[in-house]
DNA sequence: TAACGGTTAGACAACGTTGTCAACGACCTG
DNA sequence: CAGGTCGTTGACAACGTTGTCTAACCGTTA
């Protein structure tokens, strides 16, 4: 029997056990002990007992660390997720999807927020590195990603959600967001709007450029002249949103129906709606969803992204790449979902 | 100059480069390496340069895996946070609270959901300790947090976030629980309400019992007979707090005003009391705030928790503890806070 | 010029683990 | 009973980094 480390007989509670003072007290190698952690076969039943009875009584714990510095492939066992918020309730169930399918495997989740700034997203990508992620799920910020391209080229799993990278041929999911602008529009013109406006995000941001798109070339093919629609971008918070639908209500020809391209617009546009009591009056479709839309009055329709089939998918798309999956990169595209709740099917009012 | 290790020579843009390969390419000793890398003084300002260009050349990024395994106090610069969900926003507000206040300190941020479950809590808990994560930040789910006393003892950092925990003694920060639910009585009271109700969430919960105790209390001391107030108790999504909801409404004295001491059973008696015609008759205080609350019809009266303040607090308490704070644990209360926007001002309708 | 102090540099061990391998004894097999 | 196979076992090196220590070199100073 090995003696005890002397750090162990010094300061037995403070200090953190090893696998060499379980082996010291199960009496065994440390090699026995590696096994019987990981469940290993080759060791005597009576060994095993006895070592697990040690780290029992030691309450002790793999450093996974050190353990995946040696070990063949060197898996960390955690990926780093790069979000535009934590505090975002889309990004939030992203988020647990994706934590749901990888807590199976036992791969635990960085999370980090991006808050639009390209800086913070090469920043954290290279904090996630320098601590040896097996891979990074993130929504690109910056203008080109060809940042990661070194780490790409190095088979470091990459998957891109909600927007596509720029600069980098690499996996990614993404909603339908043309469609769903284009649903938007064909909805609005079933109940008969001819007069239509857009309010979108800020333009850099590519979900909201597809939006825009979807909706004005419905419109397009439906015989609307686009150029007469009014479309107010740049809208990137809920008070922008508002000034600017009163700003569409007050003029001279005032839109009989509005599409607000992403959750704060939608929240302004109700906003302005309700305080010029036109609720009931201006047809409205949001693009994604939000709690308590149907409780509203009246209840908002719109585009329902499917923020849970987005964070699946980006985690089986990780996985596969990290169980070696060799194909070639793709844009796996999740559907939107028009609802019905009453905003979007209010008659054009003259 | 030492030569190339082979591994580099062989597959240089696969394999990542360690200090060794920087260290050929730019001809000077590993160690020198390391200096640069880390800002440490002692290297001449030539050397310096040509390390800096051999690590922008390969792409290097240090290893904090290795390199906190033999540095002296072994920081991961990581912490373990576990939430009841990331994708709940409270929690999501807390979680971007403690990621602000950390990122200052280049510490990253492990997230993961309980779901209530015991079982996830330990299992959690104990995937984050192989990861030897520098603290613990979380809500306690299981009846005791026992399970952690090892750690604590080995004088991990952990501060208890929401709900204060049970057999152990450690930091924690919670909103004032009682104090609200006392609150939401004294402002029903002071419309004129005398047949007040208590809807909440499960017993077992320590946040239901306070809020009920400290809304029961404040009423027991204005003279209202408690035993007369009903309390229905156990709602634990928004299904069952609407039926309740209607089973009060349809008593045979049904109340005047209700205090509901949780975001889903609010969302549930709002559902309710709209499909009854009596959202404008039925008084209603809600607990914890939501989106969109002043947009509803009528807006909804609650006691708002701060969990942007409870995050940073927590933040702060464990990058004390981790800088060795050694002061007695204790509790901080985020005072919660009362927003008047309609439905907790109706009268009594008879 | 010898002795000294300060700066720069790198060799080496160590962190906690796992991969490799050789040694050992028990058990066959011919 | 010699030789072989098989299941156990632990010594040892290695993973990529940092702490320690000594060596080499520089410029001073007596």
């Amino acid at each position: 029997m090995t003696t005890l480390s002397n750090r162990y007989q010094a300061e037995a509670s403070k200090q953190r056990p090893t696998m060499r003072d379980v082996a010291a007290l199960a009496g065994v190698g440390i090699k026995t002990v590696s096994r019987v952690v990981n469940d290993e076969p080759g060791v005597s039943e009576a060994k095993r007992v006895r070592v697990l009875r040690a780290v029992e009584q030691l309450n002790y714990q793999v450093d996974m660390a050190a353990g995946s510095l040696r070990r063949t492939g060197r898996r960390t066992l955690s990926i780093g997720l790069l979000l535009p918020s934590v505090a975002n309730p889309f990004s939030g169930e992203i988020h647990r999807a994706i934590e749901d399918a990888l807590a199976a495997r036992g791969i635990a989740v960085f999370a980090a927020s991006l808050d639009d700034d390209p800086e913070r997203e090469k920043a954290l990508v290279a904090a996630f590195l320098r601590r040896r992620v097996d891979g990074l799920i993130l929504t690109p910020i910056a203008k080109s990603q060809a940042h990661v391209i070194p780490e790409h080229s190095r088979d470091l799993p990459i998957v891109f959600i909600d927007r596509e990278p720029n600069g980098l041929d690499a996996d990614a999911v993404v909603s339908d967001n043309a469609t769903g602008g284009a649903r938007a529009a064909a909805h609005l013109l079933s109940h008969g709007h001819t007069r239509l406006a857009y309010l979108g995000d800020r333009t850099d941001i590519q979900t909201a450029r597809e939006r825009r798109r979807g909706f004005l070339e419905e419109l397009g093919r439906s015989g609307i002249p686009v150029s007469a629609v009014p479309a107010i971008e740049g809208l990137h918070d809920e008070e922008a949103a508002r000034l600017a639908t009163h700003e569409l209500l007050a003029s001279r020809n005032p839109p009989t129906a509005i599409f607000s391209s992403q959750n704060l617009v939608t929240f302004g546009a109700m906003r302005a709606l309700k305080e010029a009591g036109a609720s009931n009056k201006v047809a409205l479709v949001g693009f994604d969803d939000f709690a308590l839309a149907d409780m509203m009055e009246p209840g908002i329709t719109l585009i329902a992204q499917h923020p849970e089939r987005i964070g699946k998918l980006a985690a089986e798309r990780i996985l596969a790449r990290i169980d070696g999956d060799q194909s070639l990169p793709g844009t796996w595209v999740v559907p939107s979902e028009l609802i019905v709740r009453g905003s979007g099917e209010l008659p054009p009012f003259d």
